[in-house]
DNA sequence: TGCAGCGATGTAATCGATTGCAAGTGATGC
DNA sequence: GCATCACTTGCAATCGATTACATCGCTGCA
């Protein structure tokens, strides 16, 4: 508390140099000579400086930072989606700021005053059912820093998105409970408006279809990705009269928690009933039985959302504006313990 | 792009009153009189003004956030912390990094980014097993802002803590598992170098002489709290000629590893040998079978922790120093399947 | 009447880095 | 020998909000 920081005046001054050069140093030191520029890092490192971030992003007139809308934090899915976010931001220098959509009181409004205060340069949204209002980029275009969607997307949205393809995704599972012997397949699926929800029902359906499998509506579950709307699944399923002989599950979590449930109830996976599941959480391998799944690339989804979103910031600033939207990255099928051919 | 955002200016301008009115309606909203400050308040809902967290920031000589240091995001016990954590920052107005301190490429030069840089106001840290100087608080100790440690912590560290009981923690775990029947009680431990292995260790032992059960260091097996740890003390534990009947798990994380492997081998839980874990993760109640643990109050560790740290800032500005260093929060045992008497 | 005291408000300096512009230097070409 | 150019560097304005200090008007009391 006795001495200050050391400013970028004290560093100009051990250096014998302006502060516009020591800046330069910082950041542009090709704009500097080499003599110079030895000189002025050395100075740096015998003043300790270390630039102020909130002066250089009020001078640059930008937030340093981004913000990441997950829907859950607990579901172990996203961190790894988050490792990926935070390799490539680490780069660039941008904070990354995390939060939960879903958790905590007044989230909704939490997630406005990201939108809105200029809190951040940019917004990477993993979480499309948010509400209406906050996301629309009707009103006050202006006030909007770019978004880029991430595992989930808006419809009829033209902003830039980086998926996996969830139709493949789905038709690989069914394909390989089919292929194991299936003819009886149901599937469980997640919250009714979420678009991850429908794509993997209807490639789940095209699947079938194509296989000239029946697809019965009982045979549909409703879920919502949660552990515990798994369980509930489960006590769904032991309450049908005439049961698939497998699901497939829209995610890992809830498939953990249908075989979960099942065994409670005293019912062997895959004895009785072929169980897939979809992302390929760690834990999916050491499950009891492990879990056959649809793995995701998910560091991969989180570095590519993360340039896409770097490269529109870049554009802001310069005022071009054309990025090609899109980017839809491959899954892959893996077989486990939890799907078998049927009794 | 067109129009700029409106300045605080622009707000007194409509409402006619100085920039430093409209300041004092923000911050410090009784030294205005009832008459301008809703005068002032209209306006700024008419220009769509929002304050410049930049500047702000600069002017106040603080960062505006505090980073959380955590050792693997992708372990779900960390994310209740953390959301306990943004809750207590959300109402301080501080953002809230997250920084993964073991993932990623040169995990170390970003902390001590987060650490030297200003770029926070202040430190919770769930990880005391960083690098020596890191943490060290010797070196240039006013560039450090203040730290609270969190569930893991330094052993002679005056800096203030939030954890639970760790110790505690062990001996329900050990009493269960002999109040079940058990003699033979093993225990799989985290890294040893962490000071949660050694306190859980201590307490398990401890537990064992009070109950005059056998301390055997064969029985004591070596993991990281990773799944895949848990795995392979599965395999530790089958190449044993005499085997404990139970084994007392330091995470939950190691009981699922530990318990899917013997799976794979064919040995069943709890029949063949008992499992207890520690921290009541999420799918503990849901594995298969579902998991007997120890539950840590993890909302509030990190809602405490985020509290005390906000003091801690509070404080740094009056220059005062004086907080009660630690705080021990309660654990729990939860019984469900995979403890049982032996055979 | 005069003055202390208080509450409300305005003035202007300040936080610390960035950057447009201009100036200085030396090299190159004609 | 002079104009031109590239390259370095410095000067000083600027980003937008906060806040110490000054001012003003009013009340209440001696």
């Amino acid at each position: 508390m006795t001495t200050r920081f050391p400013r970028i005046g004290d560093v100009a001054l051990a250096a014998g140099v302006s502060t516009a050069t020591v800046s330069r140093v910082l950041s542009a030191p090709d704009r500097v000579s080499a003599n110079t520029r030895v000189l002025v890092l050395k100075a740096i490192e015998e003043t300790g400086y270390r630039v102020n971030h909130a002066a250089r992003n009020l001078r640059r007139r930008q937030a340093g930072g981004i913000v990441v809308l997950v829907p859950n934090l607990a579901n172990p899915f996203f961190s790894q989606i988050l490792s990926g976010i935070t390799f490539a931001m680490a780069t660039s220098g941008h904070n990354v700021l995390i939060a939960d959509t879903r958790k905590g009181p007044n989230a909704e409004h939490r997630i406005l005053d990201y939108l809105h205060n200029n809190r951040a340069d940019g917004l990477i949204v993993l979480d499309a059912n948010l509400p209406e209002d906050v996301l629309s980029a009707g009103d006050t275009p202006n006030y909007h820093p770019p978004i880029v969607f991430a595992c989930e997307w808006l419809d009829a949205d033209p902003r830039p998105t980086v998926t996996i393809d969830n139709e493949a995704g789905a038709r690989l599972a069914i394909r390989h409970l089919a292929d194991l012997g299936h003819v009886r397949i149901g599937h469980l699926m997640g919250p009714s408006d979420n678009i991850l929800t429908i794509t993997r029902a209807r490639g789940a359906r095209a699947a079938l279809a194509e296989l000239g499998l029946p697809i019965r509506d009982d045979w549909f579950l409703d879920g919502d990705f949660s552990l515990a709307s798994g369980a509930a699944a489960a006590r769904a399923w032991l309450a049908l009269d005439d049961r698939p002989t497998a699901v497939f599950c829209a995610s890992d979590a809830m498939a953990c928690g249908f075989i979960g449930e099942l065994h409670h109830k005293g019912v062997r996976v895959p004895d009785e009933v072929s169980v897939v599941g979809f992302d390929d959480i760690e834990i999916a391998a050491h499950f009891v039985p492990s879990l056959t799944t649809v793995a995701q690339p998910r560091v991969l989804i989180g570095e590519t959302a993360a340039r896409k979103l770097l490269a529109l910031i870049a554009q802001g600033r310069e005022r071009e504006s054309a990025t090609d939207a899109s980017e839809v990255l491959p899954v892959q099928l893996v077989a486990r313990e939890s799907s078998a051919p049927p009794r």
